[in-house]
DNA sequence: ACATATAGTTAAGTCCGCTTAACTAAAAAG
DNA sequence: CTTTTTAGTTAAGCGGACTTAACTATATGT
């Protein structure tokens, strides 16, 4: 009987090896484009949450004020991201993508989904409808937690 | 028709949602526990590659010698991992996770597995069957493709 | 056997992320 | 309007990851 334990185990299986991969993929684009994880981390970040200020991303990374300042000053310079005043709060600044920044991930998710295009490739047409079914399924998921998360 | 295209287009969202869950947790894990990034590369390495020697975590972490020889080091000293001479070659070392570090990184995926097991309560039965079902696909075609690359 | 290549360690020095502390400026509270 | 809180920056200093260079010890090739 396929209950919820079994789904766990799957998916934790799943996330195994799929972890395993993203880090050994991640760091060494990470390094080839020269910046450090901190720095990605906050790239990343801001894919999905296009804006935000000093104090949520030293909340986010769980460091000081000042280390976040410092990060992203360091990645302002290096003209990925943009820093602006809030409007409403003249102490705050907003932080966002660059177009170049945003080019840097992009290009980074875009290596790593030469592997999910191999993955794809290795399965039956009636395969890639089920997973495909079921991949939207854990995403409206997923989405729905973080909603409830907040 | 869900075509090769689609599926990738769903396998890339479920990973972007997944990776950025990813990060935020591990880092945090990972902080908590007291270590750094490049260590736990490696505890997380040792969990799918029982063994290895220096030149191979520095060739896979693309550092140099010395840095593997000095993080390794660090990290026996911890005792999260153990370090022999081996057998065949008695200039090589063969490092592996000792049961404490084990331990650590068991806890780690613990940790993680919560998220898991939230995701599993959000679906209906009927939806956990397909999606169980899928995954293993998907856990069959990676490590077939992982296979391959060797 | 000798020379060369390979595996790993050690030491010195650099860079970077992080912290605390002192500061500026704006907003909120009284 | 004055006081206090909040947002962010700057500077000094620590610690860790990394590099190169010099070294030891074993293995391989001629």
């Amino acid at each position: 009987m396929t209950d919820s334990s079994q789904f766990s185990q799957s998916l934790r299986g799943w996330m195994n090896t799929f972890t395993h991969r993203s880090i050994r993929d991640w760091s060494r684009y990470i390094k080839a484009s020269g910046f450090s994880m901190p720095q990605f981390f906050i790239l990343m970040h801001l894919r999905h949450h296009k804006k935000f200020s000093i104090s949520d991303l030293s909340e986010h990374m769980e460091i000081s004020n000042a280390a976040a300042s410092q990060l992203v000053d360091k990645l302002v310079q290096a003209k990925l991201l943009v820093r602006v005043e809030d409007p409403n709060d003249r102490r705050a600044k907003q932080v966002s993508l660059s177009p170049t920044g945003e080019e840097l991930v992009k290009k980074g998710i875009a290596e790593r989904s030469r592997w999910v295009d191999e993955i794809a490739q290795a399965l039956s047409k009636e395969e890639r409808v089920t997973v495909t079914e079921s991949l939207e399924i854990l995403n409206a998921a997923a989405k729905k937690l973080e909603e409830e998360e907040k």
